[in-house]
DNA sequence: AGGCCTTGGTTCAAGTTTGAAACAAACCTA
DNA sequence: TAGGTTTGTTTCAAACTTGAACCAAGGCCT
């Protein structure tokens, strides 16, 4: 089948799509670098912790909320862990399970820079929009995240078929 | 003055506009790698490079195009360069200046890769999004973009304003 | 109990990004 | 035209990300 190549419209929806999610990323970053000290994605964590029952989580569910891999969530718990924003613990129930648990130190920091976020998020996103834009995003965005969230349960799901052993002899 | 804080409808959009964006980008990365053997910037590099006049471009406009740093555009070029994807040329007006050639090879790559790409783009986002909505992301986009861009000019002209010299004395 | 697959996490090396510093050419301006 | 600033680009070290490989521990069978 021949490529379906993108309409004008399409182009160009992609095009300032990817400028400002680039730009957007950017700004977050340099201002939670200036004033936390730390990226976006490691602010996120605390910030995920913060709001969860007792402030802990075990690392595959943290994982899963942000939607990153648990190498890289590893590695930025880690390094959390030493500057003492988090502390990580055993669980009880799986021997093999980590959870990483906010600090009050933690805690402190992400009420320190919460403010100066939020105050980057709105001005480098919601002032631009209009109340009815802000639905659009969240639409828009809900379908794409839905949509490539199937599509990774399903490519682990089909995983290594040739691994099945099918009942009728077939190849 | 007090924090003003996202609104419900603010926390959802942000929150889905962020899990959106990052599973985007990483399936899209995942897709190059795998095909092209790049990430997706790299792959952005020669696809603008392409669409330019003589395949060439100036490492600052390229940056500027992309929205990157010189920084990172360097490695990234440098990459590219040894992979034969492109070739640096000294700038002819400017001694400074450098430019970034796609070679044929490069163009090559790039027309093998585009159909795959753009397939995954398809599947991951125009897909799931009506018409109507496809519009929608580019105001959106265009709106966050333009006012990012805005803030980085301003910037860079309030810099180390202690630098001007005012007429009238004033400290 | 003894295997065998799966799950939760970490580790490691290779690749990438960041931001500040270094350089060199170009551009003033006195 | 010399000195000082700006502009274009690279370099360097430190931080971060990636993906594959690894190591337990948990869950099934039989």
């Amino acid at each position: 089948m021949t490529t379906r190549w993108l309409t004008p419209e399409e182009q160009r929806a992609w095009r300032a799509y990817m400028a400002a999610s680039l730009l957007l990323e950017d700004a977050i970053d340099r201002q939670l670098q200036q004033d936390a000290g730390m990226p976006h994605l490691y602010y996120s964590i605390l910030s995920v912790l913060s709001e969860s029952p007792e402030r802990r989580l075990r690392m595959t569910d943290l994982a899963e909320r942000l939607k990153i891999t648990r190498s890289r969530l590893t590695y930025a718990v880690t390094r959390l862990e030493k500057d003492g924003m988090l502390r990580r613990e055993a669980c009880r129930y799986d021997k093999r399970g980590s959870v990483a648990a906010l600090t009050d130190e933690g805690f402190a920091v992400l009420e320190r820079a919460a403010p100066g976020h939020v105050e980057t998020v709105r001005s480098s996103l919601f002032d631009r929009l209009s109340e009815e834009q802000v639905g659009q995003l969240e639409e828009i965005s809900a379908a794409i995240a839905q949509g490539l969230q199937e599509d990774g349960a399903r490519a682990a799901a089909d995983e290594v078929p040739w691994r099945r052993r099918s009942s009728t002899a077939c190849s």
